[in-house]
DNA sequence: CGTTGTGAAGAGCTTCACAGCG
DNA sequence: CGCTGTGAAGCTCTTCACAACG
């Protein structure tokens, strides 16, 4: 199959299929089946082989998938099999929680840089490096390939103007506001806020549909 | 039209229009059409009309949508337009960061109780809150709705089990793992990796393409 | 024999196009 | 006249069912 183009959604589960892999490696799990893995993801057996299928035959029929090449396989899929440059820009709460989450390190994207355009900040070390005006970004355009804003939202866009000049190629917006890019650089919204609001939205329904009868 | 049956992507929308809507009600914009309104969500007019449609007729032919009203009008749809109460598990970097992050109190999500296993940390003062034994989740029965999981993955299923016997109607995951629960607690993921993971798809995918020729 | 890989069918979501209405 | 609300068309993604094959 190997095709070309590829759904969104079959890219937010393969990370799902990582997570969850990772786990029975952990587990010592070394075979699974099509049917076992979506179970654990709660999604059906065919949407897996569907979405391995878009990538390559990792299977061995009669058999099932190999834990650790399955790992290997979805991450170079994924181009998550190698290191990836990062910087961060706004120093507050989260964006200090983040530079100190060993995570980002272990998962291959290093955070080299940090930035604030706050004067009290500039110069203070967080988690092993120094917080840096903003303005200085233009010197890392050789060196960086992810933005991550934690800013407040009314700082958004200029932190990502500073991080499109400086060339960047994907930016993680934690900012609970739109930014816009031009088309060649990417952007992903974190908003844990949509989140709730979904299951206030759920909690709701459930609550109308008792009292309703 | 005032369905039943709604889409789960219309819900994820129904947030980002509330974003964009403050956004133009902050700029003391008080009329937006369909249009405008889906420029500034990057999705088609139509789109929005029928997201809304699904929950009542809120604009006026002819003219478009009251900024402050339609506001209101989908708050009220998502179920937003009161105080929800949320405790938290899991006194971390992230934890904390979340306890001291007042957006929450803002939104209407009032975080009453925090909780972590930690001896260390238990009655500790964070944010204005006593941190608690995880045992006592029980003691708040009456009072909680939302439940927040910062716990390190390996501990997440268990701070969902005390979540689950203190009678919780919906949980909010921020452990990289997938939690299980009975059909009636509804559960949401919030995992930045799985942003992350899709950027570095993306741009590897750009890059390939661009050497591809 | 059992599980993958995949064309075809089905479901669900998005967009179109225009009637309805202020 | 202009913009909303909506049935119908179009499209994408998901699921089924089974051939392929180790």
């Amino acid at each position: 199959m190997k095709s070309q183009y590829i759904p969104k959604a079959t890219i937010q589960r393969l990370a799902l299929y990582v997570q969850v892999l990772e786990e029975f490696k952990r587990d010592g799990v070394e075979i699974v089946s099509s049917e076992r893995l979506a179970n654990s993801c709660s999604v059906n057996p065919s949407q897996i082989r569907k979405d391995l299928a878009y990538f390559g035959e990792f299977g061995v029929r009669g058999v099932g998938y190999y834990v650790n090449d399955l790992i290997d396989s979805v991450k170079r899929s994924l181009g998550i099999d190698r290191v990836w440059k990062a910087v961060l820009v706004g120093v507050g709460n989260l964006g200090r929680a983040l530079l100190n989450h060993n995570e980002f390190k272990r998962r291959g994207f290093h955070i080299v840089a940090a930035f604030d355009c706050d004067p009290f900040k500039i110069g203070e070390e967080v988690s092993g490096l120094e917080v840096m005006c903003s303005k200085r970004l233009r010197e890392f355009s050789q060196d960086i390939e992810i933005g991550i804003i934690t800013t407040p939202p009314d700082r958004a866009q200029r932190a990502a103007n500073h991080l499109i000049d400086a060339g960047i190629a994907g930016i993680l917006n934690f900012a609970p506001t739109r930014i816009t890019a031009p088309d060649n650089v990417f952007v992903e919204y974190v908003d844990f806020f949509h989140h709730i609001y979904s299951l206030a939205f759920n909690i709701t329904l459930s609550q109308n549909k008792e009292s309703g009868n």
